[in-house]
RNA sequence: GGGGCGCUAGCUCAAUGGUUAGAGCUGCGGACUUUUAAUCCGUAGGUUCCGGGUUCGAGUCCCGGGCGCCCUACCA
């Protein structure tokens, strides 16, 4: 650091600058490196081209000094600095003063070695950026704190993380333009709420000192997309972050971004078709293809129609007899416990049977399937199924053994919505501190006319999981992590 | 929440309770006009995560704390 500095003042002390702007940069080294895709070894192509890029290896010689210049989207290449093209001052500045890290411009012609690498043999150089800082040694692999805490050594150091990094853009773009293309229209709704709902989880708390109240940091935008169809915005969508005060591991983080999107007169089955497309054609424009291999030698396959699988049919298959919405609660506390599988004292039947379903089950489905039909009592927005009894219309997507979204025919008559969100604020009365709190405005928006409706909503952070086969925190470019010593 | 493992030089890692905590790469000085993680010679580099304790002696053992990873549970 401190040499570094040094090197930082030596550069004014010689008349130049250690952090230039307005470069003469004619090009990128992506376009050069496509321009001359296979020269022969020991070429002068005669063009000249300003690039600038930043020092990633260097070797020095006596009169003629090497270095590997990267850009950002990982294309590299070599500057050549010989005594004969940039004289005595030049070349001795540069072996002074440039470490692996800085960025350096380069002006000069553009040839290939003697051993054939695609090089720019440079008439002039400047610093561009003098890095304080030295880089981790390449060709070892940082530690996983390291690589999140300063992702931006990260991102210079290793190509799998600007990859990621890039796929997540790729998704989200592939993602707004499916839905524009079907007629959704992406809008904004409030991330800070006075009342948090539209699902159940633990909020973040704050306070507003212009209003004097607390508010909460949204769980999601449900409720508020669907007063936007109320309103006439017939088909709109939301990708934006969610927070919840909840537990963190490999595939949960306390802020995420999600896909919310509603549809009037679409119903369940109509958005899990759009829900496919969407994420075929993101797999398809982000890593092109629909069959996806992840470093721990999962394959999924993406392509074509999804299958579909009953909640309680599927569930009564592996466990060997049948469970319906009507078995009893205490039959299902009795199978809980049989497996031991752990569940809230307050649980009601509904849960218990969607626990017994992630027990049994889910380990299976590795390749997305449509759960269908979950239990009524879990489910406070959702439409009643229109032939079973005690279910509602509502699909979970299941990918790599992850819950990856869900979809809705949602429930649109406000009589039923309201007898429904009472029951969950009494639970909240009750200590249940995820059941929602009763949002009369909702209640009044629904009870001006909604439109009959299919929603959905899609974890994004799932997606480039489901692509990359990374854990949360490699999907995410800066996750929170707790503040280090230093 | 419970359990396990880890934290040592800029980076990746060594070090039976026992000399002055080492190595590779990085860095610094030098040689070299075709190198590719260049090579060769020389050299520097440390609050062993923090705080206590045991001991003649602690990176190592004990207690407390911090941070991380893995497993597990919880979180529809």
């Amino acid at each position: 650091m401190r040499i570094r500095r040094d090197k930082r003042d030596q550069l004014a002390a010689r008349g130049m600058e250690p952090y230039a702007i307005g470069l003469p940069i004619t090009t990128t080294i992506a376009a050069v490196r496509a321009a001359h895709p296979d020269l022969e070894a020991d070429v002068a192509t005669g063009e000249k081209v300003g690039i600038a890029g930043r020092v990633i290896f260097q070797r020095n010689t006596g009169k003629l000094c090497f270095a590997t210049l990267r850009a950002g989207d990982g294309t590299e290449i070599q500057a050549m600095l010989s005594l004969a093209s940039v004289g005595e001052e030049a070349l001795q500045s540069w072996k002074d003063l440039v470490d692996i890290g800085d960025h350096v411009f380069v002006a000069g012609e553009v040839i290939t070695s003697k051993r054939g690498e695609l090089s720019v043999m440079a008439d002039e150089w400047r610093m561009a950026s003098k890095s304080l800082r030295p880089l981790p040694v390449a060709h070892k692999p940082l530690n996983e704190e390291t690589r999140v805490r300063q992702r931006y050594v990260d991102l210079i150091v290793r190509p799998e993380a600007q990859k990621v990094a890039r796929t997540r853009v790729e998704v989200l773009a592939s993602v707004r333009r499916s839905m524009s293309e079907r007629g959704f229209l992406e809008i904004e709704t409030p991330m800070l709420q006075t009342l948090h709902g539209g699902a159940a989880a633990r909020p973040f708390v704050t306070h507003s000192n212009a209003f004097d109240i607390d508010l909460f940091l949204r769980i999601a935008p449900e409720l508020f997309l669907k007063r936007a169809v109320v309103g006439g915005l017939e088909r709109v969508f939301e990708v934006n972050r969610n927070f919840r005060n909840e537990g963190a591991d490999r595939t949960h983080s306390p802020e995420f971004t999600m896909l919310e999107f509603y549809a009037q007169y679409l119903d369940y089955r109509d958005v899990a078709r759009i829900t496919r497309e969407l994420y075929q054609e993101a797999a398809q424009s982000a890593i092109g293809s629909l069959t996806v291999d992840h470093p721990d030698g999962t394959v999924l396959d993406l392509s074509g129609e999804w299958p579909e699988i009953d909640l309680f049919e599927s569930l009564s298959e592996a466990i060997g007899e049948e469970i319906t919405p009507e078995t009893p609660r205490e039959h299902l506390v009795m199978l809980c416990d049989q497996q031991d599988i752990a569940f809230h004292p307050t649980a009601v039947a509904g849960k218990l049977a969607e626990e017994l379903f992630e027990h049994y089950v889910v380990p299976t489905l590795v390749n997305p399937v449509f759960v269908m039909d979950y239990p009524v009592d879990t489910s406070p927005l959702v439409r009643g199924h229109r032939t079973k009894a005690g279910v509602v219309e509502k699909w979970d997507l299941y990918i790599n053994r992850m819950e990856s979204g869900t979809g809705y025919s949602e429930l649109v008559d406000p009589v039923i919505q309201r007898e429904r969100l009472v029951e969950q604020a009494s639970l909240a009365d009750r200590g249940d501190d995820e059941a929602m709190h009763l949002d009369e405005d909702f209640l009044r928006a629904m009870e001006h006319g909604m439109p009959p409706m299919g929603g959905v909503g899609v974890g994004v952070d799932r997606m480039l999981m489901a692509l990359t086969g990374l854990g949360i925190r490699e999907t995410i470019l800066f996750p929170l992590v707790k503040p280090g010593q230093s």
